[in-house]
DNA sequence: TCTGCAATTGG
DNA sequence: CGCCAATTGCAGAC
């Protein structure tokens, strides 16, 4: 290693190593919520860190290259030509990475007309000579030549950035087989491909490593080059200027003027609130104590952020001192109660610096009630279930002023981060003490519920500072009341009749054994229906059908393909497997239905509120929202979702075309706004207009495709898509887009704008102020670009019916709550309410809903609601 | 036992 | 070559 006497110079290519750590580091792990990408940065800092641990250099510069341009170029215009230009993802982060070395003091070097390495050669040769150990860092195979008995040369190996190989005399010769001075002589004669310098053909490094010992120079190699014999001494002979030319370029420059000497480079302290704040723009958090660890925590060490986490402990108080302890915090309190089998067994509560906790009990809980129930407001890390445990034992939750995984979900809608260990490691840069559960008896202790509450509190803090002002006022207007709603539709669950899916089931399995039959009687053997692969052989091998469209795995079944073949390839088979799915599809939900039935015979789904990408929710266990309706049929699954005891009859209601009426307010299409407007059936009143018929005169026809191209249009649809669906010619969609858009052009105008305002600013955004990013709409790569065009077309809108339904339901639950009406909300089906209707409460929740529903948006173009009543769901929706 | 895939359901 | 979801059974990997 180093000799501790003399001080170490470590000189850096900043330039390679960052270029390499932006090909290791997934992208998607390091984009920030305004699109920067950081992944170069964070992995050329990562190993700097490393880099200054373990050599604890006194002196230390990092190179950069200017332009392509240098030199070298000028001399042999061909010179890494055919490097494809470095990304753009790539290049913006440079000056980025550049502020970080500025914020901790590390000169950075760079000069016009030279490469760095050239720079890293300058100042190698001059610490050797000043008495330094030098080490040059590099990923650029020409610096093996600056490697003397001063000079070490640290290049990234094939494992990746982080491993560094260690290359000072005796290995060079060891790996290249000759002294580091020579290795230029060896790389002009083989060629380097990367800088576009072609050598000798067929000459190797074992031929180059052979030729210099046995000619002892380059040059008497050339001189005497005549020597050689066969095929490759001819080979070198044409090439001789070649390798001059290469030797030329290849030789680092040793003398470049620099403003700075390596005395100039000693290690400075950090400015250590610049790191902070630089760290804070691109979203580091672990990478903090790592830097400041790095350089020493002389400069820092009064630093909280440096300082190591102690949990603190909390402290187990009575009900009594406990609501002493509360009343007396100002500010928010963080609340975390665990729960048991969907029953709370304790709660833990921090503020930033005081920690208590208490055993639950029927006496805890009527002391704690008034505290719960009041508007003192309380932060909680996904607080759904606690909240559901608690009105299950009577008490209703208020005051929920913050809720770490909706904002954590606001702020990247994309990201898995779904547990508090996530946040606290994304927005704390810390690790959540968890107890492993595979372990009896865990080594390591898990945080306590009051220490949870205390990382939630931490985490809400982080939050609140990184989310846009927009973001933050939908979870306060929108999703924490949507939160309380959830909770009480959950809890409320559907009555669902066991009798008529048992009745249905039944029925559907007699009949998907009688299709299956009839199936094998013709194929003339048994086998799985259901298994792709095995239908793949009996379609195109026994049956001697045709191929369809391909898939990852073989060959598509799917009903759309089947129905294609059904129409060329007429065959028997294909109506009953199509028959066949159908009934196995229909029993599969019957059956995940009925299994959720519980004791007080109704379904209590969970709606995941941080499942979706534009704002929507989702319904898991069982998916309420997948229930079938398309066929007269399936709808006798919707007959089995009944009206409760105490009850008196189901309420639905659903608003009618409300992407497309965002899409008229959005664009503000004067046609599209008329056409609501004039009470005229939409897709009517679009026929007439791009037909140029009167709206009585629309056909059939001609509505089906203003309808496909209505819809289409909110889903980015191409004249490829609406010819396949509509099965019509691709020219004739392509003249069917072209009317559409003469009549409704002001809509294409706006799909056409909101996409290019998303790619400037990195995201979209709803009406009310929801964002999603979009990272991808830089993409170089085609597909996933036009993909995140499509998206980023749509998100606004499915994003902005998404707020409304929510706003609707909330209002609805509030006005529901503040008549004291006993009648309540159960289903959201995105563009649905279901609410179970008391006895005597019909009218005055028929006007609640109509309203709420009606006025939850004031748009250029009213919302329509059309509300059913029945017995049952089917019943209901008509 | 877990995971990816194709297929189906809904908006 | 149409956006957003959840669930299921199969088949292959571990």
């Amino acid at each position: 290693m180093t000799d501790s006497a003399k001080p170490t110079l470590m000189v850096v290519d900043g330039h390679s190593l960052a270029y390499r750590a932006f090909f290791a580091l997934p992208v998607e792990n390091f984009t920030t919520k305004d699109n920067q990408h950081t992944n170069a940065i964070y992995g050329f800092l990562s190993m700097l860190v490393n880099l200054i641990k373990a050599e604890q250099p006194t002196h230390m510069a990092i190179a950069f290259d200017t332009s392509r341009h240098s030199f070298r170029t000028d001399q042999y215009p061909e010179y890494k030509a055919t490097r494809s230009e470095s990304p753009q993802e790539f290049r913006g982060q440079i000056p980025l990475l550049q502020d970080c070395l500025a914020a901790m003091s590390i000169p950075v070097l760079t000069k016009e007309g030279v490469e760095a390495d050239d720079i890293l050669a300058t100042l190698s040769t001059q610490g050797a000579e000043q008495g330094y150990d030098v080490l040059v860092v590099s990923g650029d195979r020409d610096t093996i030549q600056l490697v003397t008995d001063d000079v070490t040369l640290l290049y990234p190996s094939v494992q990746g950035v982080s491993q560094l190989k260690r290359y000072d005399p005796t290995t060079v010769r060891e790996r290249y087989g000759v002294a580091p001075e020579q290795y230029p002589d060896i790389a002009a004669l083989v060629g380097e491909t990367s800088d576009n310098l072609p050598g000798v053909p067929k000459v190797g490094e074992k031929t180059a490593v052979k030729w210099l010992t046995q000619f002892g120079s380059l040059d008497d190699l050339l001189e005497r080059s005549g020597e050689i014999k066969g095929v490759v001494g001819g080979n070198l002979r044409d090439h001789i200027d070649d390798v001059r030319r290469n030797r030329r370029l290849n030789r680092l420059l040793r003398d470049v003027e620099l403003p700075v000497a390596p005395d100039d480079l000693a290690v400075a302290p950090i400015d250590a609130q610049a790191v902070r704040d630089i760290f804070a723009r691109l979203e580091f958090r672990t990478l903090l104590p790592r830097v400041f660890e790095a350089v020493g925590a002389g400069e820092v060490a009064d630093d909280p952020a440096a300082a190591a986490v102690v949990l603190p402990e909390p402290s187990q108080v009575t009900a009594a001192e406990f609501l002493e302890w509360v009343d007396a915090q100002a500010a928010d309190v963080s609340l975390r109660i665990p729960l048991q089998g969907g029953v709370p067994t304790r709660l833990g509560a921090a503020t930033e610096t005081d920690l208590r906790e208490i055993d639950w009990s029927d006496e805890v809980a009527d002391a704690l009630r008034p505290w719960l129930e009041s508007d003192r407001p309380k932060i909680i890390h996904d607080a759904k279930p606690q909240v559901k445990a608690l009105r299950r034992q009577g008490i209703r939750l208020a005051g929920l002023a913050y809720d770490t995984s909706l904002a954590g979900w606001l702020l990247r809608p994309s990201f898995p981060d779904k547990t508090l260990g996530d946040l606290v490691e994304r927005y704390l840069g810390e690790k959540l003490p968890e107890a492993d559960p595979s372990q009896l008896v865990p080594e390591t202790e898990g945080a306590t519920p009051a220490q949870e509450a205390w990382f939630a509190l931490r985490v809400a803090t982080a939050l609140r500072e990184d989310i846009p002002e927009s973001v933050a006022a939908v979870l306060t207007d929108i999703e924490l009341p949507t939160l309380l709603t959830l909770a009480d539709m959950e809890v409320a669950g559907v009555a669902v009749s066991h009798e008529v899916l048992s009745t249905f089931s039944g029925e559907l399995a007699t009949r998907a054994d009688g299709l299956a039959q009839d199936a094998f009687g013709i194929v003339g053997r048994e086998f799985n229906l259901g298994s792709p692969k095995q239908l793949q052989e009996v379609l195109f091998e026994d049956l001697q059908l045709p191929k369809t469209r391909k898939t990852k795995t073989g060959y598509s079944t799917d009903a759309a393909v089947l129905a294609d073949l059904q129409e060329s390839h007429p065959h028997p088979f294909l109506g009953l497997l199509l028959q066949h799915r159908e009934a196995t599809k229909l029993r599969q939900i019957i059956e995940s239905l009925d299994t959720a039935i519980g004791d007080d015979h109704r379904v209590h789904t969970t709606y995941v509120q941080t499942g979706s990408q534009t704002g929507r929710l989702s319904s898991t266990d069982p998916n309420l929202q997948n229930i079938p309706v398309r066929t007269e049929e399936s709808r006798r699954i919707r007959s089995a979702f009944q009206v409760g005891e105490g009850y008196e009859s189901l309420l639905t209601a659903d608003y009618s075309q409300i992407e497309m009426r965002i899409m008229a307010h959005l664009s503000g299409d004067e046609g599209l706004i008329e056409a609501f407007n004039s009470g005229e059936d939409l897709h009517r009143f679009v026929g007439a207009r791009v037909f140029g018929v009167d709206p009585s005169d629309v056909t059939a026809a001609m509505r089906t495709k203003v309808k496909a191209m209505s819809y289409g249009l909110v889903y980015g649809l191409s004249a490829f898509g609406l010819s396949k669906q509509l099965r019509i010619e691709q020219s004739e969609a392509k003249q069917l887009m072209i009317e559409y858009f003469a009549r409704f052009g002001a809509v294409r105008d706006y799909l056409r704008a909101s996409v290019i305002t998303a790619k400037e600013v990195g995201y979209t955004e709803t009406i009310f102020g929801r964002r999603r990013p979009f990272p991808d709409l830089a993409s170089p790569n085609r597909v996933l670009r036009e993909n995140a065009e499509r998206a980023a077309l749509n998100a606004p809108i499915q994003g902005s019916a998404a707020d409304i339904m929510k706003i609707a339901l909330l209002h609805i639950h509030e006005d529901l709550r503040s008549e004291a009406l006993s009648s309540r909300a159960l289903l959201q089906i995105h563009d649905e309410l279901v609410v179970e209707v008391a006895p005597g409460e019909w009218d005055a929740t028929e006007r609640i809903v109509r309203a709420r529903m009606g006025d939850a948006a004031d748009l250029r173009v009213p919302l329509d609601v059309q509300v059913g009543r029945g017995r049952d769901w089917n019943e209901a929706a008509h």
